[in-house]
Formats: C-alpha cells, structure tokens, sequence
DNA sequence: GTTTAGCACTCGCGATCGGAGACTGCCAAC
DNA sequence: GTTGGCAGTCTCCGATCGCGAGTGCTAAAC
C-alpha cells in the first residue's frame, strides 16, 4: 500500500470528475472534457498539468501516451474514501424491492436466494449471498424418521425455519415409535437451544454409551458441521449482467471469475477473510488476493437476524462501476433482507 | 421438415467424415483433408461432386464460395439418426462418475445436484437436470410445528429424504401438543401414500370443515404446487465451459442463453415438451422453437427412481458437440444418477 | 508563481489495399 | 463414373495511411 498522498482540493475535484465519468462513459477522460463538462473555471491546459501530476502519484494512468486517463486501483480506493457522496436509492427501486420481499417465501434459504436475485436485478451486476451461520441458531423441532432398522433420518428446525436433515446409523436395531419417544423427549429438552449449547452440555456430561446421546452428537454435527459446508455453499445470481460490461469482451476473465463462482470454495474463503471496519467494505481490484479479481471489485456488506449478523451479501462486478449507487442499494436490499429475516425469527 | 432425401453409401460416409472432422477441428473440412484423412481410395474431385450433391440436398453448407463444407442442422440430424456409432465411456471417465457418486448426500436433491456437477464436467457442456415430479411420491412422515398460535410450519418428508415445507394459516388457536397429536394421526394415515392418492380421498369425502382437513389440504398442496414450481426449477452447472467453445465469441449468444438458463421458466417449459420417443432424445439448432437456442444442441435423457421415470437430466452445447462421446457420457450419469436414487427408495 | 494559448508530436483506430492460401467448380481426358 | 488440371473466388492477414483525439512542452499573459 502506497502512502496516502495527500491531494489538494482541486486535485481531489478532478480525480472525482474522472471517475464520475470514466464510470458513466468506459471511456478514457481528456483534459478538454473534463474542462467543458466539470470544471469550466479552468482550462484544459490547467488540467492538463494536474493529471500529470495524479498519474505521478499513482492515482490515475494512462491506457497509451496519447490517450486520456482513467482511475488506478488506488484512484478508486482515495474516490471511495473521500469523494464519493452518500446516495440514495431511487423511489422506483425502493418500490421495486420492497414489491420483490413482500411475496418472500417462509424460509432463511428462500429469503436468502431472493435477495440474491434482487440484488443482482438492482445493481446490475453479480450478487452473492453467504449461507448464514447456523451453529448459534435455536433449534425450533427435532424429527427422527426410521429410514432402516439401524438408519435414521434426523430433521431439524431451526430457527427461521432453516431445516437440516442428516442420515445416522444406530448402532441397534431401533422401531419408529421408539424413535418417536426419543424425538419428543429430545424436543423437551433442545428446544430453543443452539448448538454450541449442545456441545457445551454434551461434553460436561463425559462420554457415555445410549442412543441418545450418538443422535444428540450427530445432530449437533449437522448443524455445525453442515454449518462448515455451508461456508463453501455461497449464492450468487446475475451472471447474465457481467456480459453487458466491455470489460468482459475478454472471454478469459470471464472465465476466471465464473470459475470462481461454480466452484464456490475459494470464493467463501474470500468473503470469510473480510473484517468489516465500515458498514461496507469495498474491496477494489488488485486488493482482492484472488487472481480472477483482479480486475474486479467487490462491494460487501452484512445481512442480520435477530439482531445478530449471520453472513456477507454483497456484489461482484467491474473495478468501473458507479459505487454510490451500488453502496445505496446493496444497503437497501441487506436492510430489507433483514427485515424480512426479523419476521421469521419472532 | 424436409423429407430425408436418401442418401448412397458414399454419400453417407463423406457426410459422417465431414461431421467428424469438424466437430474435432471446428474449421469448414475440405475436399482435400476428406481424400487424405478419411478417404483415401477417392480423389478430391470425386468428392467435391458428392460434397457438391451434399449442399444441394441440405445437408451440408458452405460459410463461403471458397471454404470447405460445414454439416446443417439437417445434417447432424442424418448424423445422429443413421451414422454415429454408439460409443462407451472410457474407463477412466466410468471412474471418475463412480467415484463423484460414491460420495453422495442421502437425498435427492443433493443427488441431482451432484449430478448436475458431474454431468457438466464430464461432457464439458452445461448440465441441466429437472427436479422430479413429487406428485406420485410416497409420504414418509409429517410434522406439524407451530410458529404462532395460528400458524404452522408443516414439514413433508417424501421417498428420497426429499423434504418439502410449507407455512399454512389456522382457523383457531392451536398448541404444539394439539399439533403433535395431529401429526401422529395424519402419519397413521397417510404414511406411504401419494398426493394424488390424498386429493383422490378427499374429494371423495367432500367438503367438510376441520383444522385437520384443513393441513391435509395444505400438505398436498404443497407437494403438488410445489411440485408446479419446480417445473420452473431447472438445476444446472458448468456454464463456464460454454467459454471454451469458440461459437460463444459472440457474446450475444451467451447472453441469450444465460438469461435462458438463469430466469429457469421457459427453460423448464422446453424440457417438458420434449416426448422421450428414444432413450436419448437429441434436439438439434433450429429444431428448438426457442431462439437462444437456436445454435445450440440438446442431449437429454430421463433418469429414474424405484422404476419410475422422474425427470429429465441432459446437456446443452453447441451444435457442434461429440453427440457419440456425449450420448455416451449422458447414459453413463444417467445410470448413475438412477442407480443412486434407487437405494435411497428401499 | 500560476495559468493559459498555441503547437508539434504521439498513438490508436478504422479503412483500404494487395498478396497468399485454400478450396471450389468446371472441363476435358481417361 | 472418375480423375487431373486449371482458372476463379473468397477469406484472412499484414502493411500502409490518414484522421482525430489528446498529450507535453514552451512561451507569453496574468
């Protein structure tokens, strides 16, 4: 990271000026447009002499020598930083999203995957979505079906009406109605505890033999362990949009990125590893440790539940992308996510 | 469709040269390369009548005056109906689908999304698999879980650990104890039936009131209804290999199909149409009535659970696919897919 | 010292052109 | 019916050129 060089006033109104407008353009900005369109007091020859600076110092660049500037990595990070006015949502997206949540399913999943199509819809970019962490959720039911004398299914419900469902062996042959009793006495004494305070529990009492207590252990392992997988499962939707940024005409980039986006694994990782500071965390560029976003950023933030953060919702895109707008509605649909998860919990 | 103009013994195996070899090279195959490398007993002046005669009758096309022949639609057509020799998959892919299916999660959507996966990387195309039809699975147990006193969760799990869930509104207050008992009872009654067994009783009994009937109703709605909806769930994997295919340069194709494969519903309706006359139905450019398809190939077969067929699972790609190595692949996945959910059914 | 006008210069982009190469279609001979 | 030969056609590729946009530099103005 370079040493935040300072930037007088002027610079910083010019280094706004080319991001606004490479952003809304894709094409490098030149001195005469920036002086007709942004800065009328100065001339272009001015100007001139302040771009150089700022590609001096590392915050524009230049595609070829005769060429206009656009933003570096750091252009964007200082724009973000300091430039960038708070925006709000449009009525009509506001509406639009609220209309999306209003028919929400009944589940974390199906509120999760809605907010993930939404997001992409509204920011016109690729959303993704993490499965929330579930080993502090309350577990709501137990259910245990007789798959085979010695197999049994476990469902669980948890809070929000997130079911997980495991396949246990027993070690002997045991009936449904046996199975039966030990759900309804196992929902007695679960209920409304998490699964952390289950493994807390389990391992003050010592090991010992029953039935009871091996589907206790499993149960608890399918919601952490699961809990474990999740972190590889993460949602996305919209890939449809990347295709409307030239940015993409390169199909190897493209590529790259869906990679990243089919397989899942290192891309949780990616999203495990960030500390929100701020409400949202950007992350431009070469910031991204990952090759195949290199040229993108990613713009994050949390969703919550109860008041509780459960996971990253964020979006995906081109380092050129209009921040503001995408900060505004990544912030609107995370809120209304949230909402809509609030209900659920009760 | 053309009446298929019969087509002589050389004629036949020129065009299956010529498939062959541009579905290896993806460059228009001309006279010279077919004399050289397919053969050898002609001269290229012999086949340049055939190839000739070939374009006249449509089942060839040439990009230009001056390039070699490319196969129609037609063309594959003839291919895959009276020329491509039924392959085997090679050991080392037969390997490598049992080893991915060895692995698989204990219920049916986890097994269909697992072959989805495998499918997609095996014939290097996009998977799609439909989710079955639950209309006519068995109902293994019921749960009731209360929400609010006039609101339940109920929890369906169906032949396969396949779990649906559903929230239905109450008339009355009812406790969890009143909805436990109400849960024994309906799993007395309705365990190893089918929804459409259910709907069949109770128009049978007409209308009377009940909180019971009330969730019967519920529950069959929410295996058939959703059992509507998942017609609109497509499951799919591997559009990053789309990239590798020289055909999507344009991105207007891939645009196209993305937005095809990512909003699920037309897709959905497309697969549904399809009659399975043979095992494999191959559905070839043009044949399909959608326009993003119309450059692309389907290759879809069914896959089975306890001798039912319960959906459809296939490759899309472009016209220009290995349609044997595919046909091959596909079977391969298929049986496997098949195989899996059978010991889930005991 | 800062700003500005002027100007020569650079570079990418698109159009144009021409030659090489690939393949065909046709014709005459086998 | 088949083949060799040959002229003709078309694409592809690289080179060339001019245009336009935009710069950097210099010298003058403020």
């Amino acid at each position: 990271m370079l040493e935040p060089t300072p930037l007088d006033e002027r610079k910083q109104h010019i280094l706004k000026a080319v991001v606004s407008d490479y952003t809304l353009t894709g094409v490098p900005v030149g001195s005469q447009v920036l002086a007709a369109k942004y800065l009328i007091a100065l001339s272009s020859a001015t100007i001139r002499n302040e771009l150089a600076d700022l590609v001096g110092t590392g915050y524009l660049q230049q595609p070829h020598t005769s060429a206009g500037r656009i933003p570096t990595d750091r252009g964007y990070r200082y724009f973000v930083d300091f430039l960038m006015e708070p925006e709000a949502a449009s009525g009509a997206v506001r509406r639009a999203v609220r209309q999306e949540f209003d028919g929400a399913p009944h589940s974390v999943d199906g509120i999760l995957e809605k907010a993930a199509m939404v997001l992409a819809q509204v920011t016109e970019n690729v959303s993704l979505v993490t499965a929330p962490e579930t080993s502090d959720f309350r577990i709501k039911h137990i259910d245990l079906v007789s798959l085979e004398p010695r197999s049994v299914l476990i469902i669980l419900v948890l809070e929000g009406n997130l079911i997980k469902q495991q396949v246990a062996a027993l070690e002997r042959d045991t009936s449904q109605e046996d199975l039966s009793r030990m759900a309804a006495m196992l929902n007695r004494k679960v209920n409304g505890q998490t699964a952390e305070d289950l493994d807390a529990r389990l391992k003050v009492l010592g090991p010992d033999r029953g039935e009871q207590r091996q589907i206790l252990e499993r149960l608890i392992e399918s919601i952490s362990f699961q809990q474990a997988q999740r972190h590889t499962v993460v949602l996305h939707d919209g890939v449809r949009n990347l295709l409307r940024h030239p940015e993409f005409v390169e199909l190897s980039r493209l590529e790259e990125l869906l990679e990243l986006l089919e397989q899942g694994a290192q891309l949780a990782s990616i999203l495990q590893q960030v500390a929100f500071e701020k409400e949202v965390e950007i992350i431009i560029g070469r910031e991204n440790t990952s090759s195949g976003l290199r040229e993108c950023s990613l713009v994050l933030t949390t969703y919550k539940m109860a008041e509780r953060v459960r996971g990253t919702i964020g979006v995906i895109g081109p380092t050129r992308m209009p921040y503001g707008q995408v900060v505004a509605r990544l912030r609107l649909v995370s809120q209304a996510t949230s909402d809509v998860l609030a209900r659920l919990a009760n």
